[in-house]
DNA sequence: ATAAAAATCACATCAAAGGGTGATTGACAA
DNA sequence: TTGTCAATCACCCTTTGATGTGATTTTTAT
């Protein structure tokens, strides 16, 4: 968390690329380092600034700006990068993400919040349009839920469970439960009682039967 | 999108239920027609009242928030659920989700900040805590290592790997193939190297696609 | 033929997993 | 009221798993 965010901006269109430099650098707290006006030229500029944010436009001429996302995170996976297009089209959002983008604003959103945005990228979060965070939101809505299959665990249990077949250590389970590495170790001893197995990977191939 | 957001609160813990109620009742524009202490209560409730929004608590006496988010938006789709809640478990976040809330917002956000995420949320957006959002994007990231598509394991290294993820002890493998547990360990030390993975679990669930 | 890759084994060391026993608290039901 | 059960935590201890740094022998490909 630098006191002072150092950015790099890659847009094509000079006007929009001259003034979001006006922006940041009129900005407190914000300096840009470097405005590209396209993606091969911000792979030959990045390794001379290593900049904290990178600001990404999509359209661009040559490489597209989800590629230049993914060889930015390949090299420099502590650059955060926010993707700053016109369109909420659902498909560049998702290859976006998968990418390795953190954040996903419109051109629309007004300066006040686009420098907040980039502020709340450094910290931690990922700020997103409200139309993008919706559609990100609902790619998990299920219309309908199916009750549970029987088993005579409970919903503790089964929760940590479902930590323990996704690979968790003890102690990270004891970590995201807030709970101590001798209640995990606890419960796992009354998982496996009841599925009647002695390992993790046995537990794992009972509950895919 | 009224002109006025009407609110339903559902919380155990009487201070904070009371204070969000006059958190809401105090703002231009928001109205909290009712606070409930548990879900239960909040079911009875919401049909009279049909509001805009519902603000879910999670550690919930009885149902929990999570449960009462299924049935909400089971019978009212259009109303827009925002968990708020104390903790960031990664669980409660997608279970939440899928369950069909919109919103997810930690306790400890400022008041202001609060109002602002409701507001969005009627907006057609979903506004989540910093960490809340950052750890929903990653789902989607994709560690950006190609090279693992095809992973040339040796034979050897595949039917190691296959006892491997059948639940064999190290000792057993060694024992399957006549050869000493030393070698067992070499082999899985290469096949951990060639998937990138640094436990048995996490080379199963490589190997599960 | 010879260099590279694969398969084999050894030793040391540390982290993680698993088993046993026991104890406290709160919720809920008989 | 009492007893059961779920959930929590604390010790003890042993086994297993994972990593590092070697080495030797066999196969295979150039």
């Amino acid at each position: 968390m630098p006191e002072t965010i150092s950015i790099i901006i890659v847009e094509d269109d000079e006007a929009v690329r001259e003034g979001l430099r006006m922006l940041i650098n009129g900005s407190e707290g914000y300096h840009c380092q470097a405005a590209c006006p396209s993606a091969e030229d911000a792979l030959r500029t990045i390794p001379e600034f290593r900049p904290d944010v990178v600001l990404m436009d999509i359209n661009l001429p040559g490489m597209n700006g989800i590629e230049c996302v993914i060889c930015i995170k390949n090299a420099w996976p502590e650059i955060q990068v926010m993707m700053l297009t016109v369109f909420d089209n659902t498909d560049e959002i998702f290859k976006s993400l998968t990418a390795g983008a953190t954040g996903y604003m419109l051109k629309k959103t007004p300066p006040a919040k686009l420098l907040e945005a980039i502020s709340e990228l450094v910290n931690g979060g990922s700020p997103m349009s409200g139309e993008i965070a919706r559609k990100v939101v609902q790619t998990f809505a299920r219309p309908v839920k199916h009750p549970l299959p029987e088993s005579n665990l409970t919903a503790r249990e089964e929760e940590i469970l479902s930590y323990l077949s996704k690979g968790f250590l003890y102690k990270e389970i004891a970590a995201e439960l807030f709970i101590s590495i001798e209640t995990v170790r606890t419960h796992i001893r009354k998982i496996y009682q009841k599925l009647q197995v002695r390992t993790r990977t046995e537990a794992l191939l009972r509950c895919m039967k």
